[in-house]
DNA sequence: GCTTAGTATGTGAACGATGACTAACATGTA
DNA sequence: TACATGTTAGTCATCGTTCACATACTAAGC
């Protein structure tokens, strides 16, 4: 029947999609190539085409399975009623077994995707990025308001810090994984920057330096 | 006399590494070519040749080269004998000037000797991030000593979420540039974090939550 | 129910472009 | 003379992509 064909065909993509994930895994972004991804997959290149219709679309393709593996690993945590900080720290939690599982991939790819020239590329890592950090934003405002997290603290630079409290552990990570261990890295650095998200005594003498001097 | 031609023979080369910098600042690794190499300083392929033996020592002399001019760009902060939060603030400062001078050139080939098969590029970009870490840590270690910041802080955590900060600044700058000033983003992110290195009056509250559940 | 046309999917063999790299040869300068 | 530096003209591999052709399964007409 059509349904059939159809669903055979999504999968055709799908195994070409995770062809191309386990080929950046293993060998990084230059390791990417059609005639790897149709050897994986065990059929010829021109097969190949018949379910994707260029390289580009298999870098679209990646990207938005990457998000929807992503979000999709990090929803537990966002449905939760709980506080604010223990929401915080389940997304970088279940982001960490993610990066694992999936071996950085998602970080390889947006770091290539942010010099692309290809505007479809660009703006699809960006997308993926934004959604990633209007998300934990979206946790620290509400946190905010309900008096979890101290009402000073700016949601979006409170994002950018825990995604690149991420960031910075995947890279010694994909340097040396044995002496980096995601997970452990990103406790004790999460374990210092919640203190920055928890209420103070004393909320005056914040402002102080930066502006001074500019 | 020997020495021209020998001083002629670096000129070249540092051209060449210039040129691969470029390259690489407008259209990401993948435009990093011995043809584009070439066109740019003005001379043949061959004559590439002539003074680099491979492009695997263009990419290890141009993260030498990041390292040498990124260092020298941070180093008038390093040296002050200021509270250690004020020359943390300057080397972020200085930093952040040195990516947009260069375009964010650093990160990117970070990101890329990360997922490079050959372990001499591996290692030149994994001494690079560590040398910058081992730095920050460095400065946050002898701030607790002078008890310029709070003793419970681990420096090592500390310092990978102070390199975090510039890395999601920079990813969010590479996507789109008008839209995320690098510079006022590191900025807000500081004004943040810095408050997770101050003194704070109760100090036992703090290792709770994560240890507990595991 | 059998033929027949069509569609989805696959193959083998190429294409042109581009990549890194090299050998043979030229030239100027010490 | 010898060396540093350059060019011309290539080699060879690999890339993304396409074309002509084969196969199998589905759907429609008799």
């Amino acid at each position: 029947m059509a349904t059939r064909t159809r669903l055979d065909h999504q999968t055709r993509q799908h195994q070409i999609v995770e062809a191309a994930r386990d080929l950046i895994a293993s060998g990084g972004v230059d390791a990417l190539t059609i005639r790897g991804i149709a050897s994986k997959v065990g059929v010829t290149e021109a097969a190949v085409y018949r379910h994707v219709t260029s390289k580009e679309e298999v870098i679209l393709l990646l990207i938005q399975e990457v998000e929807e593996s992503l979000f999709q690993a990090i929803s537990r945590a966002t449905r939760s009623d709980r506080h604010a900080l223990e929401r915080l720290e389940h997304i970088l939690q279940l982001h960490v077994s993610y990066l694992e599982l999936r071996q950085g991939v998602s970080f390889v790819v947006i770091a290539q995707a942010a010099q692309f020239d290809e505007p479809r590329v660009r703006s699809a890592g960006r997308r993926l990025v934004e959604k990633y950090l209007s998300l934990v934003a979206e946790i620290i405002s509400k946190g905010i308001e309900r008096d979890e997290i101290d009402k000073s603290v700016l949601p979006d630079a409170a994002a950018m810090i825990f995604y690149g409290m991420i960031q910075s552990a995947v890279t010694r990570w994909l340097f040396d994984p044995l002496t980096h261990p995601l997970g452990e890295n990103a406790v004790s650095m999460w374990k210092l920057f919640r203190t920055s998200l928890e209420f103070s005594d004393e909320d005056e003498n914040r402002h102080t330096s930066w502006n001074d001097r500019n």
